[in-house]
DNA sequence: GAAAACCTACCGTCCGGTAGGTAGGTAATG
DNA sequence: CATTACCTACCTACCGGACGGTAGGTTTTC
């Protein structure tokens, strides 16, 4: 039996989500709840409270996952097969929870703004690790390291937008084409002018 | 000289940037064309007919660019390049408009996200086909056309997040890097298949 | 002078948040 | 055991203010 702070939270992600957070009003979590407008208030101190303590709590689990998979890889190659597959993954399962993350970081105060940007940044930086080692080893072919940590793990959220969990694809099928297209535009060995097919 | 209706709606496009849509307010507009919130309503039906009115014009420019950058390649490969270019230069050229289309789709009425949202499929329609055609004819690696054009589009929308025009990097520079990346993940090569999952 | 463009003043509604109360349970006290 | 005290988790009722939008008058432009 779960308690209503968490009632509340996961009535929020499901309205945040739909609608998003400006078009969500207090009355209308409180009524999915069952309960009276003001009853959150005991629970959350404000509104924002309830969006930053989920992008909080996201951003937590998604390094913390990412940590997690990481464990045990060392070869590079497959250290970003392994990120590419956990972010995948990770925005598959949760795709209420990070389409928040991503897209209502304007809802916050500055402080929790800041707060936010940290770890996404923090997260951003695991990645960048394991390119610009990929870069140095000569695994990779050299890149502009940023652009291309952006580029992958706004690519990797492409997912989370059509996915639907009860679809035709497995989650870990399409983990797989994203990691596929990721490792074939970063390995080595295809740059420069188009190689020949191998017959 | 310009008219108060683009003076309004480039007002508009600058606070749905900055603030989104519902956390922008009819006076705010007003205030920043300098006039009282009363008159917008002289240009514009309602608030949601200006965001409409962004939308559209966005779609409609961006697959007339698409189009006219297509023009007079046959090649499969050069296609899309062209379209990969085509498209990171429109986002990187119109942050602002092609950011509000991606995101502000949830303030438009029923029938207006019908509209929008069809001539959204058209514009993905355009790469689905090259892509389609790229793998029949062995030039890229055999892929989910569907899953594979969204992933390339979401991805060459990356740069638009923090592409700063005053920055260092010119929007070539970039869009080239794009569409690099993107070529490299797509062309027939020795790359094998993804290895399986790993739980 | 008519039409276009803009104004002031106002509408009903809903917003985030607060004040204050209360049912029901627990814990300490005699 | 009965009383008092306190706490949690909710409630009803309300606040000031901002919202999108309208009515109707006034100024500007052709």
């Amino acid at each position: 039996m779960p308690h209503m702070k968490d009632t509340i939270t996961e009535a929020a992600v499901d309205l945040f989500y739909k609608k998003g957070y400006f078009a969500t009003s207090g009355s209308e979590i409180a009524r999915q709840c069952g309960i009276q407008k003001a009853s959150i208030y005991y629970h959350y101190p404000s509104k924002e409270a309830i969006l930053f303590h989920i992008q909080m709590a996201t951003m937590e689990e998604l390094t913390g996952y990412l940590r997690g998979n990481l464990e045990g890889h060392a070869d590079v190659e497959a250290r970003m097969r392994a990120a590419v597959h956990s972010h995948v993954r990770f925005h598959l399962n949760r795709q209420r929870e990070t389409f928040i993350a991503n897209s209502e970081l304007r809802g916050l105060t500055p402080d929790h703004y800041r707060e936010i940007v940290g770890r996404r940044d923090a997260y951003e930086q695991i990645f960048q690790g394991i390119i610009r080692q990929g870069c140095e080893s000569g695994a990779f072919v050299p890149v502009d390291v940023k652009i291309l940590s952006y580029a992958i793990l706004t690519l990797c959220n492409a997912g989370a937008i059509w996915f639907k969990p009860e679809g035709r694809m497995p989650v870990d099928a399409i983990a797989a084409i994203y990691e596929t297209f990721v490792l074939q535009g970063l390995k080595a060995g295809r740059l420069g002018p188009a190689p020949m097919p191998t017959g």
